[in-house]
DNA sequence: CATCTGACCTAAT
DNA sequence: GATTAGGCCAGAT
């Protein structure tokens, strides 16, 4: 796997972007997990950094923090949005969290393959 | 060039 | 659980 350093920024966009398009319907993925999965390691922030620049449509409500947390404030109007949506494909919110024991994204070795192809 | 900011994370307390 | 400290680093100031 190419990896970070490695990578242009645009190619880090690219990576970032083609992980999250990726997270199956009714699941949840954290930021830091999908930087790993791009093959960027620790940089979870820049995944936060990309989803709100981008012009790309992702499924961005399948992004939590590590804790299960709702990324926005609590009751805002993004993550009143957020849960609403994660709740139409199947995904329990307790007030604004996740059990992520439940509803995490555990990516099959064909996952893995595709993400690494490109 | 220096500093600040931020859809974040982990480890330690 | 909560809090703190440190890590991360591109882009804006």
């Amino acid at each position: 796997m190419e990896l970070d350093y490695y990578k242009s920024m645009k190619q880090k966009h690219e990576s970032i972007i083609k992980t999250i398009a990726h997270i199956p319907e009714g699941k949840v993925a954290s930021y830091g997990q999908i930087a790993d999965l791009a093959g960027l390691p620790g940089r979870a922030r820049l995944v936060g950094k990309v989803l709100k620049e981008t012009d790309v449509v992702l499924p961005w409500h399948r992004i939590l923090r590590s804790s299960g947390e709702l990324a926005f404030p609590r009751y805002s109007e993004m993550a009143t949005k957020q849960k609403r949506l994660l709740e139409k494909e199947g995904v329990v919110v307790n007030k604004t969290r996740v059990r992520l024991a439940d509803f995490q994204w555990q990516p099959s070795m064909a996952d893995m393959i595709f993400l690494l192809e490109g």
